[in-house]
DNA sequence: ATTGACTCTGACGTTACGTTAGGCATTAAG
DNA sequence: CTTAATGCCTAACGTAACGTCAGAGTCAAT
């Protein structure tokens, strides 16, 4: 078990120290270790890491992508490379579209594509996704991070989001149901993975942030009636229970 | 014949207003008409040459080459698309391996990619183009242009400008052979049409420039060299013929 | 002790636009 | 004919994923 300083890394992978650098910054990959005198030096981990950060960049995914990509659990990573092959998929074929087109273009040299030929290119607008979160909680960091961060979701994106939320609130439902109590050690355990969701997902969320959302769980009817609906009560056990979570912490 | 203004072009296109601005700013399509309010006026010509603009955009060319691309004679535009489609033949390539890397990983279930199934993408390096032009003219504005601009050429790109200069070299000779003066009309033509081969393969060259240049010709025993071994007499030629033309144009 | 290779942290440059912001122009409605 | 409501303008900063210095500290070898 060696580790690599970043000039052999860089040659290893045939990349730039730069984008080493870079990818250290925006956390996509932060060395293990690090030395006194600021040297970076990556152990045989980091090393797979990279690879497969290589293989999805390769595949056009975004860094930012990529990196909510390797914080998920393998099964859903698996989820998620089936939806790039099919990405990839409907790649190859506009391409090979475009590569008829060229054909005939060349064939009959004639420069000037007619009009509708030309419909081709017209669907080419990358995929919009819905801008769907319309956060309420003002205008504070945690919300331009968040849209900064959502902007780039795709539909499969929100939909594994709002899977994960339900799970968890479904966790919810059966602890409330089994009449654990909302302090109890379960509970505060979900309300901590329910954090980490908004983290992953949405923004920063400290514990503390995360209790502050709680009060609005109970205050704020929108939210109040979505939990009451999948079960009476749950809401203010939901609350009950993240506020905990930060006592548990400090 | 109608003219479209910048929203109804870009509804027409798909593509944003301020793409229609961009393209403008770097000289790419410029609209004909510019109404004294400042409104762009889109004409079927100009739609034309967006199409064209949007094809090749769609294939992944930059807006750099597609300036280039656009000002060449038709014959060698046919060439540029011939390249291009052999590009796009490599790009479908290599997604196809992507995907049968991606179908391996999912039917096997296991997510790390050994070491030797990588090297898929090691070789995934965008194409390096060599840096020729070893700009001997030291560090001026014109040095700083013509070398960011030569960075995106490709080696056909190379092949493309060097033919067009032989050619040019090789009309001068002609004249030179045939007895034409150096500030005779003909003469005087090639010389402005080898100032404008500057102009569109390396920076803005105006006919004062050139005949700065021409006045290295004779004097940089390289320059001199490579014209007299053409033709003896030919760098005297050419340098007369370019300065003669600065001074048609006074 | 000094040289040369390696690395560090800024910080600005690049491409192809997106995104306001502030201000005229044009057109439709009253 | 005035007032909105659009449409369009320029200017200028923001974005992604790094490239490319610059200036300075670190490491290994001579």
């Amino acid at each position: 078990m060696k580790e690599y300083s970043i000039g052999e890394v860089a040659k290893l992978f045939q990349i730039s120290i730069r984008t080493l650098h870079h990818y250290d910054a925006i956390g996509l990959l932060i060395p293990t270790i690090r030395a006194e005198s600021g040297y970076r030096f990556y152990t045989e981990q980091n090393l797979d890491s990279l690879k497969n950060i290589l293989i999805y960049r390769a595949l056009g995914i975004s860094l930012q992508r990529i990196k909510v990509l390797l914080a998920q659990q393998p099964e859903t990573q698996i989820d998620m490379l089936r939806e790039q092959k099919r990405l990839v998929d409907e790649h190859i074929e506009r391409l090979k579209k475009i590569q008829q087109q060229l054909e005939q273009t060349l064939s009959k040299g004639d420069l000037m594509m007619k009009k509708n030929e030309f419909s081709i290119i017209e669907g080419f607008d990358p995929d919009k996704y819905e801008q769907e979160v319309v956060a309420s909680w003002g205008d504070t960091d945690a919300y331009k991070e968040s849209s900064r961060r959502t902007k780039s979701y795709s539909k499969s994106d929100w939909q594994r989001c709002h899977q994960q939320r339900d799970d968890l609130n479904g966790e919810m439902v059966q602890l409330l149901r089994n009449g654990e109590s909302a302090v109890g050690e379960q509970a505060i355990n979900v309300a901590e993975k329910m954090r980490q969701h908004i983290c992953t997902w949405y923004y920063q969320c400290s514990p503390a942030m995360h209790a502050q959302l709680a009060e609005m769980y109970v205050a704020d009817d929108r939210f109040t009636d979505a939990y009451e609906s999948l079960n009476p009560g749950l809401a203010a056990f939901v609350s009950q229970a993240i506020k905990n979570n930060l006592n548990r912490v400090n």
